[in-house]
DNA sequence: AGCAGAGTGCGTCACTTTCT
DNA sequence: AGAAAGTGACGCACTCTGCT
């Protein structure tokens, strides 16, 4: 039986594009798939299963991290396939590595490129317009990806946020708000401007939050790609400390 | 000191995704 | 389906840094 890499529960988020390499580029440019998820990994020769998290590249090999904190939990049918290189590499707890053969299941989803698809979404349509829509798909919020990821949470908003100030009193913490006199000389705010205050307020505050969980998000990945450095140093080393080994032996 | 360019953060708009 | 939340892109302001 061959090794199974899954996804949980992003099948509605194939195709998405990747935070770091899509700066500064909007529909321009060929969209660099990757997609950073808990999956469940069934090995042949180990146990049953076993919880690893990773950043995922389909069209790449993939490096695949076991995190002896997680628990491995029950994942919901209609997954999607993820890693479909035949050498990508697992790093279990045991620290032993294994070489997958992944074969796309029937119902499967492959979320790079050019790949199989036999989901109903999946049509013959091939127009421009649909292939641009599709390449434009979004990734997963940040929310979501570290919410995978397990690793860092989310801060709320405090309660004495500007938001919660104007929502109450009417008064906006950033930009003025445009007021006018009635017949009695008494000042309102018209609804319609009201409305547009609040929504850009909200807003105000959504790009903050926006821009601080991106930045949270970066800074996970950074972390991971230290780790993997040195996890690929010391795979090097191993490897260089056996060759010697080896020819020591020959040798003799 | 003055200037130019890079880097960073913010507010806003437009659009997508998620929630109710 | 409509509202709310999330986010990419853009332009602007500000700071920092290296150069003259």
């Amino acid at each position: 039986m061959d090794g199974m890499v899954e996804e949980n529960g992003t099948s509605g988020a194939a195709g998405v594009a990747d935070p770091l390499s899509s700066a500064g580029s909007s529909a321009g440019g060929a969209p660099h798939v990757v997609v950073t998820s808990i999956v469940q990994l069934t090995l042949p020769t180990q146990a049953p299963s076993a919880q690893v998290q990773s950043v995922i590249q389909p069209n790449q090999q993939s490096v695949i991290q076991t995190a002896s904190n997680i628990q491995p939990v029950q994942l919901p049918k209609g997954n999607v396939i993820l890693v479909t290189k035949p050498s990508s590499v697992i790093h279990t707890t045991q620290g032993t590595l294994q070489t997958l053969q992944i074969k796309p299941e029937p119902n499967t989803i492959l979320s790079a490129q050019g790949q199989s698809c036999s989901d109903d979404s999946c049509s013959d349509d091939e127009s421009p317009k649909r292939k641009y829509r599709e390449m434009l798909t979004r990734r997963p919020s940040y929310r979501k990806i570290l919410n995978d990821l397990g690793g860092a949470e989310i801060a709320v908003i405090p309660a004495d946020s500007g938001l919660h100030t104007l929502a109450v009193s009417g008064t906006a913490g950033g930009g003025a708000i445009v007021q006018y006199a009635n017949q009695d000389g008494q000042f309102y705010v018209p609804d319609q401007t009201r409305k547009r205050e609040l929504r850009l307020l909200k807003n105000r505050e959504a790009a903050r939050e926006c821009r601080r969980k991106k930045k949270e998000y970066i800074k996970c990945l950074e972390n991971r790609v230290a780790v993997l450095e040195n996890q690929n140093k010391a795979l090097i080393d191993e490897l260089k400390s056996l060759k010697e080994l080896y020819c020591q032996q020959k040798t003799e």
